[in-house]
RNA sequence: GCCCGAGUGGCGGAAUUGGCAGACGCACAGGACUUAAAAUCCUGCGAGACUUAAAUCUCGUGCCGGUUCGACCCCGGCCUCGGGCACCA
């Protein structure tokens, strides 16, 4: 036996294995045809330069996986890198005066040292940081992979704007109106900007969540919802005054002889020429200019009153001929549907505030079976299902057949037809900061736009910088990089200044985990398809939309450019809850932050990962508490005290037969195999590593009372002990390898072989079974397992309780389930 | 308003397929060891009634009802909390 200590000191141990993994090379990987590949990732940090709880219980969670997989024979790549762009550390500079690069790069430093002293299996060698120009060549370079295939392009829109940040955002980040970052009320500005267009991949971003069965429904549910896929049908009205086209959309063509208004979003096109020199146009001006005015925020509040004014002019309805006025109003969003929507008061419940508000007319053209609804009788607009009256033709057919056949001979009269909607919008990513990836454009005077030769790339940041937050890049302000040639004329030229969102570079860095330094690709073919998919993804729920969508919408991208095969990134999804303190979210405002440092320096890395593992199912929120981790140090040591007070006598075990035990050793070996089975069930289909652990303390509880024996099986409580620091090794990684030496044992234990338990172990003698009179426990007893029912049913009727229930009554019913109950109905 | 989750002892949680509610841990209490304390080891620990005690009984998984021999689990209706979306035509 090597050098036991009687005392469990896990900072010499945590250290030394540490070190000893890191020289060997212990969590090194590269591909291998010969084994099955297991991809484990957890979602790379933000550098903010600690980590937190949260970034230790998604560690924890992803290092147990990793480890478990590889322990039963899975080739496993576990990668980490930092998602290195983004706004804190241009924050930073300006405050602190130091460079965006310095701050983020010493904040990895730091980072990362304190995630080795947590002792995961990450193979360092592939680590990737994203604002590293052999990163961001990549990042460039996919970007003009768009580009050439027509899904990245320049637009002036209204785009969110946030004050606070001097930024754009994307309409994911923006989060009930205000930032998702600072919670500042965004502003809308006309902006020439960068989009991709994953719209074009809205329908099989829907349907392709029914290839994913391995994400939560939650998350699934969240994608569905935010993609908004609404059928309905596009009716094109026309302007009586200038003739022109006025298309809408609809769920409800059905309704389509109710129309009695129409409504433009103030931003549409067409209200200029509606109201020109008309006596309308002033009025109209300062309601647009008033609504315009409102924040975000107040303006899509559905608290908000609907108001609207008259433009003066008016549309024919393609159905009936009828003349309809057109109005503006607040609550019409240009960017959804076509900006303009038809007013149906009778069955639309906005449409019937806004007409009551306005007195405009209601034609009631849906009439419910039942009864018969009265103009001057609604309170209420009638949504519900009915026949169609006053609609020409289509009166008398149900409005739900109505639907399809409005929409239908809207196709056929050329006046619209049936069409799909989604509440999905392109995704801006141009950002006016300094601390991203640049976009790789040139603008030329000569050519216009014009991308960077690949050849070129990266276009480099520039790394002394001066900067304030101004509204405009501060790439704008430095010559030497503003100023260029164009590559396809030569002539004078200036790049682009803005800079990708940090969700591009954060789209696609689980490739290039696959093949980290290449530098000829991204990331080579063989690489990227012997890996992909990830396994398994961990991260926080947080990001259901936006990253878990980007990324989607890229590897489908990607695969339609031939750079990967697979069109999903990652098969199954774990999100994990908060780490809460008192009951609410750990904040520095809050005061209640617990710092991952000081419980590693005081408890060691394995006590930590321990309780954070045990305290809570991962996908639950989970409560802080300092007695719980001093609970899972007390059980270590337990186990450290008990492998300690055998000590030597497991050197000599001595040979006894498995055959031919009984009594305590036999309950013990069965200890020893359910806990094997309980503990692998539960890591592996369940993810519940709190009850693993249970199942692990009851081994050793088990093992404490077997101790009390006089005579003991040596050989037997040596497989105990064994199984169990086995068991241990992926929630307690150094505590199990220092064990595994110390009980004279070669090689590493995380390289063994998971344990298999043995089927016949599991089997009792003897269980014990309920007696239920009338459902309810009346006793229990010992019998040999096994027992057919009849056996049960007449063990169970020679009871004492089971003689006196039905004592002088009838027995109705018995019903049995061998190993667990008998229950008699009297 | 709509769509998801969750609700179990003093606390975190367990009960995997409808079959012993409360595993495991924390806290607490008692005992052993110790001059003493800490640490450790052992025991107890949902509420109530009765009892010297053992035992026994009743109630108990947010609330009300249902299905079933049997419900934390399934069904219907509510309440509370958390999350997502929110004028999406």
């Amino acid at each position: 036996m090597k050098r036991l200590k009687e005392r469990y000191c896990f900072d010499e141990i945590e250290k030394k294995w540490q070190d000893k993994w890191a020289t060997e090379g212990l969590y090194r990987v590269k591909e291998d045809l010969d084994k099955e590949k297991y991809y484990c990732l957890e979602m790379f940090p933000y550098p903010s330069g600690n980590l937190h709880m949260g970034h230790v219980r998604n560690y924890s969670i992803g290092d147990v996986v990793a480890r478990f997989k590889t322990m039963n024979g899975f080739n496993v790549l576990h990668p980490m890198g930092w998602d290195a762009f983004g706004l804190p550390a241009e924050n930073a500079a300006i405050k602190n005066k130091i460079p965006p690069a310095e701050w983020t790069l010493s904040n990895i430093d730091n980072m990362r040292s304190q995630l080795q002293s947590m002792g995961i299996s990450y193979d360092w060698e592939r680590e990737v940081a994203t604002c590293l120009p052999d990163y961001y060549k990549w990042t460039q370079w996919l970007f003009l992979q768009l580009y050439h295939n027509g899904l990245a392009y320049k637009k002036k829109s209204h785009v969110n704007w946030c004050p606070s940040c001097a930024t754009v955002l994307a309409n994911e980040q923006v989060v009930e109106g205000g930032c998702e970052r600072c919670g500042t009320a965004v502003d809308k500005k006309a902006l020439e900007q960068w989009f991709f267009k994953i719209t074009d991949y809205a329908q099989e971003l829907l349907d392709s969540l029914q290839d994913i069965p391995g994400w939560p429904e939650k998350v699934k549910i969240m994608q569905k919802n935010w993609i908004g896929r609404s059928e309905g049908a596009e009716i094109v009205f026309t302007a009586q005054k200038t003739q022109e086209k006025m298309p809408v959309f609809t769920t409800r063509p059905d309704t389509v002889y109710g129309v009695t208004y129409m409504v433009l979003a103030p931003e549409h096109p067409m209200v200029e020429e509606l109201i020109a020199g008309t006596e309308y146009e002033n009025a109209v001006w300062e309601f647009i200019k008033k609504v315009q005015q409102m924040s975000d925020i107040d303006r899509t509040s559905t608290e908000t009153e609907k108001e609207g004014i008259f433009t003066g002019a008016y549309v024919i309805n393609p159905l009936n001929q009828e003349k309809v006025p057109i109005w503006v109003a607040n609550y019409v969003l240009y960017e959804y549907g076509t900006g303009a929507v038809m007013g149906v008061p009778a069955h639309d419940e906005r449409d019937f505030a806004f007409a009551k508000k306005y007195d405009l007319p209601i034609h009631i053209v849906i009439q419910p079976e039942n009864e018969e609804l009265k103009v001057e009788k609604m309170t209420d607009a009638y949504t519900e299902e009915g026949l169609m009256i006053n609609s020409g033709p289509f009166d008398g057919i149900s409005n739900k057949e109505g639907i399809r056949k409005v929409a239908d001979y809207l196709a056929e009269i050329g006046s619209g037809g049936p069409r799909i909607t989604y509440r999905l919008r392109d995704w801006l990513i141009s950002r006016q900061r300094y601390w991203g990836a640049p976009i790789p454009i040139v603008y030329c005077e000569k050519c216009g736009v014009v991308p960077v030769p690949e050849e070129e790339l990266p276009i480099r940041l520039p790394l002394d910088v001066e900067f304030q937050p101004t509204g405009e890049s501060p790439l704008n302000h430095i010559p030497d990089f503003l100023h260029t040639t164009c590559p396809r004329c030569g002539g004078a030229a200036r790049r682009e200044t803005d800079t990708m969102d940090t969700f591009v570079c954060s789209s696609w860095y689980f490739l290039r985990y696959t093949d980290p330094k290449n530098d000829k690709e991204a990331f080579g073919k063989g690489s990227v398809n012997y890996w992909m998919n990830v396994d398994q993804y961990i991260g926080g729920v947080e990001h259901a939309i936006l990253h878990l969508m980007y990324a989607r919408f890229f590897m489908k991208a990607l695969s339609d450019f031939g750079l990967v095969d697979k069109r999903e990134p990652f098969q199954n999804l774990l999100t994990q809850g908060m780490v809460l303190k008192d009951g609410t979210k750990m904040s520095k405002s809050k005061g209640n932050v617990v710092s991952p440092e000081e419980i590693i320096k005081k408890y060691g890395a394995d006590t930590a990962r321990l309780f954070i593992l045990f305290a809570a199912p991962p996908e639950r929120d989970l409560e802080w508490s300092d007695q719980g981790v001093e609970g899972c140090y007390r059980f270590l040591n337990r186990v450290w005290r008990l492998v300690y007070s055998y000590g030597e006598e497991l050197k000599n075990p001595g040979q006894e037969g498995k055959e031919t035990l009984a009594g305590e050793d036999k309950e013990l070996r069965r200890l020893v195999h359910t806990t094997i089975k309980r503990v692998t069930d539960d890591i592996e289909q369940r993810f519940n590593f709190n009850t693993a652990i249970s199942a692990i303390m009851e081994l050793v509880n088990g093992l404490y009372h077997y101790r009390e024996k006089e005579e003991q099986n040596i050989s037997l409580v040596k497989e105990a002990v064994e199984t169990l620091i086995v068991l241990l090794a992926p929630f307690a990684p150094h505590f199990a390898e220092e064990l595994w030496e110390v009980t004279d044992h070669q090689g590493s234990v995380h390289c063994l072989s998971w344990p298999q338990y043995d089927e016949e172990a599991l089997v009792a003698d003897e269980v014990e079974i309920v007696l239920q009179i009338n459902g309810k426990v009346r006793d229990r007893v010992k019998v040999p397992a096994n027992l057919s029912r009849q056996e049960l049913e007449k063990v169970a009727l020679s009871l004492e309780k089971a003689q006196a229930a039905v004592a002088g009554k009838k027995i109705k019913k018995v019903i049995s389930v061998p190993d667990k109950l008998v229950n008699i109905v009297v």
